[in-house]
DNA sequence: TGTAAAATTTAGTCTTGCCTAAATTATTTT
DNA sequence: AAAATAATTTAGGCAAGACTAAATTTTACA
């Protein structure tokens, strides 16, 4: 049966908080879920005891996706995303703007109106922040990104992705043109504080590494 | 603060078994909610104690809708009828398809969603099903439509709306041309049981009243 | 290594919205 | 008008999913 739509947020989450291969902490999930660290523990205990289980979890250890969470997660960011790719495709949403309403469609949406967004949009391999999205058969595809921080004086990429921006932020990438498919090239580089002039377009932005490690790119 | 989902349900459903005048029973709501007479009590004395209350209710009177109850209703309906209207339009879905799927987003779309589907559809006034959609403003527009079962020989229309037909009528009438903005000509009718026999394109059609009552058109 | 701090879990509570069974009120039939 | 039937309400319960407060375990640091 279906998941209800707090086990999908949590199955959401936690696909996120392991994506660098630790598992994820009852804390990190209560921080992210916006709910208190005592819910969490409760809702994982619940998962796990699932048949399927869709966690693993050992009481303090955190918790890892089993192959029936990482379907079902896998599931609701494919939602998630080609939402997102729709929103902005054909109602003229702009790229900072489409997440909230995607998180709550995500849970609604059924399967055939999620066929019928794929093949409208041609099925589309990223969204609009440039996030992979899922496969129809739920695989999330390789991903070829470098972050641009790792790009050094003279080389050119385009850009693929911007990870982990807040609203802020994404408003102010799209002010320097900083967006996804963007040809860019650093022009400087500064070994001291590891800052990136990086040309986009006619113009040079001086960049942090709080930026640049938020950028990925596909490497030229 | 918005109602929730299952609340949102009530007033629609109240809003529907009011359109006559006469108050909504509790046996009523309970049939058409799928859900038991007792529940719908319950609920019915909390919509009725909200502040401001959502609802007119006396002991084993029925209920009606207070401005705010309308209100909240026609907002529901309002996405309901944007959404299968857009559905059908942008996505493919036939007119009998989009009911259900309407039915789920109705309850999470922002209202920014809502105003850019009504100006993506050029702020169309019916739904795919000839539905009158109400207005931006939350009124429900006058109903200049006649049930096909008051035209008799040689009157002519135009179909507006068919309503309170269940999946297996709408397939049916879809066979048989009969979809909102098709013209129609009386061409007999049979005084004794109340059949019509209409013509659309090239056909003719007999139908009882238990078609021509769902049937509504625009006299010409 | 022992202790303080941080993280996690347990225990108990609350709200929403449904359920069944039983009691009550209204309506219909004889 | 009384009896039978139908509609409605009350009472008590349950599951989901959140919360707080308190207990416990783990980790970190002196």
């Amino acid at each position: 049966m279906k998941p209800s739509t707090s086990i999908q947020d949590y199955l959401k989450q936690i696909y996120e908080l392991t994506e660098n291969g630790s598992p994820a902490s009852t804390n990190d999930l209560a921080r992210e879920l916006n709910i208190k660290p005592a819910s969490v523990t409760g809702m994982i205990q619940k998962l796990a005891s699932e048949k399927p289980a869709l966690i693993e979890y050992q009481k303090h250890q955190g918790v890892t996706l089993t192959s029936a969470g990482k379907k079902a997660a896998l599931e609701v960011i494919r939602h998630h995303r080609l939402l997102e790719t729709w929103l902005v495709q054909t109602l003229g949403y702009s790229w900072d703007e489409v997440h909230e309403e995607a998180e709550r469609l995500e849970h609604v949406i059924s399967e055939d109106f999620e066929r019928r967004i794929a093949a409208a949009l041609d099925h589309p391999t990223r969204d609009p922040h440039g996030e992979l999205i899922p496969t129809a058969d739920l695989k999330m595809p390789l991903d070829d990104s470098t972050p641009l921080s790792a790009l050094r004086k003279n080389q050119t990429g385009k850009i693929l992705c911007i990870k982990g921006a807040d609203a802020d932020l994404l408003r102010h990438l799209d002010e320097l043109g900083l967006t996804p498919n963007t040809m860019i090239e650093v022009t400087d580089y500064s070994p001291f504080d590891h800052n990136l002039t990086i040309k986009v377009g006619k113009k040079n932005h001086v960049l942090g590494l709080s930026i640049t490690s938020k950028i990925f790119v596909e490497e030229k």
